[in-house]
DNA sequence: CCTGAAAATCGCAGTCG
DNA sequence: CGACTGCGATTTTCAGG
């Protein structure tokens, strides 16, 4: 499940996370190969499974989702079904992480308004008990995975 | 704040959140757009701050990060401080976001083994208590802001 | 927003260490 | 086996309509 990353893969990663649509040729630049070995090295990246896509990042506030909330679910028995019908239809829905502890379950929520929040809350609430956080902001910018200290040269 | 986005703005998001390195004139192609009009869309985007970037997206468990967990994070005043400079220091937090309620902070956290996240949460418990959640899995791929259904045309 | 050109890049050969 | 070179196809970019 985990492949061997040397430090040139790091760097390549470090790359490709800060700028997806980096050119392969510069990219080789940047870490110090030639345009066809950072290929070569992006291609078994992708095809190990290690970088799984390429995505641009968009601003919800700047695409009308002024409200971002943190949504936690609690209910008794398996009532996986009728979440996974609402994962599909609410696309307000951006990610799910199914976790330990008291609650099942941890959803991000993006919503136009308040109101917007409320309904997408009550469709929650009628799978089992809902803990509703609105985000202030994001403190962290962006970040993936980086080189361990300890990892391989 | 928010700009304004017609259907193919929408459109355009929509493939470039789902491969971000479509190339101009295969996104020109099927958002049908000429590439330089293509073009010219997606750099507006840009620099609106609509799209605010472009990550090649990792993933944790091939690339050592066996581990994801969700902190939650209380303490009675101000520790800003002091987990400020935690979040600049150790990488494995990957999200940090500021919430309402009775916590302060929610913290995804990715770690190699299960003793490597007992020392991450031990430095977040020295700002005040703590409650870990391991996540199992991440139940949707991705999912970033779409068309809302009562969107301009 | 489209057309059409030059410049850069990509992708795939074949080749060397 | 991993990395470098050369060539054709595609893309990018910028002019003008």
């Amino acid at each position: 499940m985990t492949e061997n990353l040397d430090a040139t893969d790091w760097a390549i990663l470090a790359e490709l996370q800060q700028d997806g649509r980096l050119p392969l040729a510069e990219l080789g630049r940047r870490v110090n190969l030639s345009a066809s070995a950072a290929t070569e090295r992006v291609r078994r990246l992708e095809t190990s499974g290690v970088i799984t896509g390429y995505r641009a990042e968009v601003d919800l506030a700047r695409t009308g989702y002024a409200v971002l909330a943190v949504v936690r679910l609690k209910y008794p028995g398996s009532r996986h079904e009728p979440l996974h019908r609402l994962l599909g239809e609410r696309a307000e829905i951006l990610e799910c992480l199914r976790v330990t502890g008291e609650d099942c379950y941890l959803l991000k929520v993006a919503a136009a308004t308040m109101g917007h929040l409320e309904g997408i809350v009550d469709e929650l609430a009628q799978l089992g008990s809902t803990t509703t956080s609105i985000v202030y902001r994001p403190t962290l910018p962006y970040r993936g995975p980086r080189r361990p200290a300890q990892g391989p040269a």
